[in-house]
DNA sequence: AAAAATGTTGACCGATCGTGCAGAAATCAT
DNA sequence: ATGATTTCTGCACGATCGGTCAACATTTTT
């Protein structure tokens, strides 16, 4: 008898095997919801009947679960690079863009974390409140440090994070809106245009 | 036999079930999603039964199509009310005010619109390229003549739009988010801080 | 008051979906 | 090769849900 349950890794084709369902996971549910998919689309995406799938995890739920919490540490990774030691502006503007990158390369985990905390954030209750408000405190005391040293203008740290968070993800969350706004032509561009809007915008904010 | 369908306007009564099925409705939808939530969950938040709700409209889906629709008119109405005519500046930052206003009393509409559009807005497919692309199109030029005219700085209209509907709904969308971060004390007065935090970066950024 | 229209409910059906389970099939260890 | 372990499938159960229909109740009309 297999366990292929949350604690056991175990052989490199379970590994696979469950990569190959995240993909698939990650494909559908952010797309539809995860009231909004059944176990077949996900186990169709991912190659595999619908009860192997079943297998590998003990079931739909804990699929969106384990997902969610294999992507968090990924998602806040640019965040967590913000240094202390860099410089200020700098140090913004990089975050800027990887976040932008992030919206444009990762917009399957940027909606399936809009999708979660929009309905709630039942599956991420607890690590809101403690882990990302830690991080987002140390960071955002950071920035007010820089201003503090007159290095940036004086603003809301944390509500300066908040609108990084909320212009750079808009263009993954909301990217039917976007496109349908700007026309085939311009939405060529978008991520590109969005970039240096946002940069742009922070600069005459920050600028001491 | 009696039809509540979708062109029927008829007495008073219909009007006001149909308008408590809206409210609970947008209560259970925005919360839950269309996929999530159920017609007893809408008919129990109505006071109503399950057949109840589907005599008045004719299932789940309608109710969801009609709600959205219903709601789409007063959603862009500060964009539409944006003035040609009026100062520059105070017109961006009226709109802001109505837009986290928005946020704070219209949560339920805000994450219904986000949900919606996050996943690919379906039942927005044709509104969205046409009504809503005119509109920001219309405005967009408008602050561009602003900008041409040297009453405020150059930037790309359209790019700005979306960066004051993302930062704005972000705080209806993400209320949770938001609340986890600043923590109780804080969260008390996020409307007020971030309407205050928006104006002072769009100030910045938009000064000639 | 009678009749007609409107409103409401109980019973139920068909479809879908998540899940369990026995056993077949394939792979691996010895 | 043979037995053990892992992987996969066929079958089917139970629950849920959207929607139907006929009957019953209420309100409105004449």
């Amino acid at each position: 008898m297999a366990r292929a349950g949350t604690t056991a890794r175990k052989t490199r084709n379970q590994m696979e095997k469950r990569q190959a369902i995240f993909e698939a996971a990650l494909d559908v549910f952010s797309e539809k919801g995860l009231r909004g998919t059944t176990l077949e689309q996900v186990a169709k995406a991912a190659g595999l009947s619908k009860q192997n799938v079943v297998y590998y995890f003990n079931g739909k739920d804990q699929i969106y679960a384990e997902l969610l919490e294999s992507l968090l540490e990924k998602w806040v990774q640019p965040l967590h690079d913000l240094n202390a030691d860099g410089d200020p502006m700098d140090e913004i503007l990089t975050y800027v863009s990887r976040k932008v990158q992030m919206s444009r390369n990762m917009p399957r985990e940027s909606r399936l974390f809009a999708t979660e905390i929009l309905h709630g954030a039942p599956r991420l209750g607890e690590v809101l409140p403690t882990d990302l408000k830690a991080l987002v405190d140390e960071k955002a005391a950071i920035i007010q440090d820089w201003m503090d040293a007159g290095k940036l203008a004086p603003l809301d740290p944390h509500h300066l994070i908040f609108s990084i968070w909320a212009m750079t993800q808009h263009y993954a969350d909301f990217d039917v809106q976007v496109r349908s706004v700007l026309g085939p032509e311009r939405s060529a561009t978008r991520f590109e245009d969005a970039e240096r809007f946002i940069k742009d915008m922070l600069i005459r904010t920050l600028r001491p």
